[in-house]
DNA sequence: ACCTGGAGATGACAGATGTCATGGGGGGAA
DNA sequence: TTCCCCCCATGACATCTGTCATCTCCAGGT
């Protein structure tokens, strides 16, 4: 039997999962937990092989959560499952030691084969997400960019990103000024959409 | 035999909530579609006793759909399932004819509990949301100030809504300044994610 | 020792944005 | 009919934003 460990807030959309793996009847949910912080400990209380992780999650991301788990424990196969197919999140999720990248709207059929593939030391990218990944390459934003623009993505005046971040008006209108280059974009509101969009947040 | 009709784009997500409600002994689930303007020819061929819409679907939002089966086949029983407790959704949904209205982090159960409560007539609305709704009331955008607000939420500037709306630049301006300030926000940006946040977009 | 690049800052400037007063036209409600 | 609200527009104004040049400081890398 295949031991999995399921990750996902949504909890009509985690057992909704849990049936549907609970259908293959060589696997088995042996855990089931709704916060990216409950992951690792999870994993010692049930020895899963493989961990099957959402991205949006309340306490870690799916991403953070994998990198902790591979580092914890390295045995553990991750399989990170996600609604956003961004290059970026592809790319953090790899170098976070996924071992494979599926997004919510592929068929049903490719998770049970991803799950069993991994097992084998597979690794399982869509090929069409594997390609923009490599198209827009990684963030080109510095921290200080990524952390700013962030903040300006709630609609946030100068004058509160100066006080929140604790640095002059007219740095943050620097930072802004740069990310909105980098980026392409007509203005921050532009910037972050975009960023948003290849996973640069 | 209680015969569902499953509308969700995300295959896996709409394949797993099949599985889930296979695992009930009453309940069959005749017919899946992944887009909203599949909903009513899909039903007229399945004939469902209840139809189970996501809101955020290609072609027609799950209200819309809810609002067309209603009028085409007023025997279906309709309960909206979404991921984002939105008041203005609930509104919505209500208004086009919705028996029940279910969140995607309500536990599992809560689905099945759902079906079987509509067939005997009633309606199932989370308690915290139907307060939220009553709170909020309903958009105080007029239809103009919730186009031009929606257009401005990709980060178009005044020159290019004008152009798009076949508006002047000052009437784009003046629609903004008032959908902020009906929204209570610093600016437009903050004026989309208010308005995005209780539904009114 | 030198160069590069990030973090942080200032001042100046043009253009974009938000507000307000004020108009005209139309349609629905009292 | 009158009143109100929505639609659309203009002009004026103050403020906010985005860009650019320029500066210091510091950490790595060659």
């Amino acid at each position: 039997m295949i031991r999995v460990l399921l990750a996902e807030d949504q909890s009509m959309v985690r057992e909704a999962l849990a049936a549907l793996l609970g259908l293959e009847d060589e696997i088995e949910v042996v855990a089931q937990v709704a916060r990216g912080d409950e992951v690792v400990d999870a994993a010692r209380a049930h020895r899963p092989d493989v961990a099957l992780l959402d991205i949006e999650m309340p306490g870690l991301s799916g991403i953070e959560a994998a990198a902790a788990l591979h580092a914890a424990e390295p045995g553990v196969r991750i399989v990170i499952l996600t609604t956003f197919g961004r290059p970026g999140y592809l790319r953090r999720a790899m170098e976070s030691g996924a071992d494979a990248f599926l997004v919510k709207d592929a068929p049903a059929a490719q998770l049970a084969d991803a799950i069993r593939r991994v097992l084998r030391g597979e690794r399982v990218i869509d090929p069409t997400l594997a390609a923009a990944a490599l198209v827009d390459g990684a963030s080109p934003l510095t921290a200080r960019e990524r952390e700013v623009l962030g903040a300006s993505a709630d609609g946030s005046t100068n004058a509160e990103l100066a006080r929140a971040l604790g640095l002059s008006q007219g740095t943050v209108r620097n930072y802004l000024s740069t990310a909105i280059q980098k980026t392409a974009a007509r203005n921050r509101a532009d910037a972050v959409r975009i960023a948003r969009d290849k996973g640069w947040l």
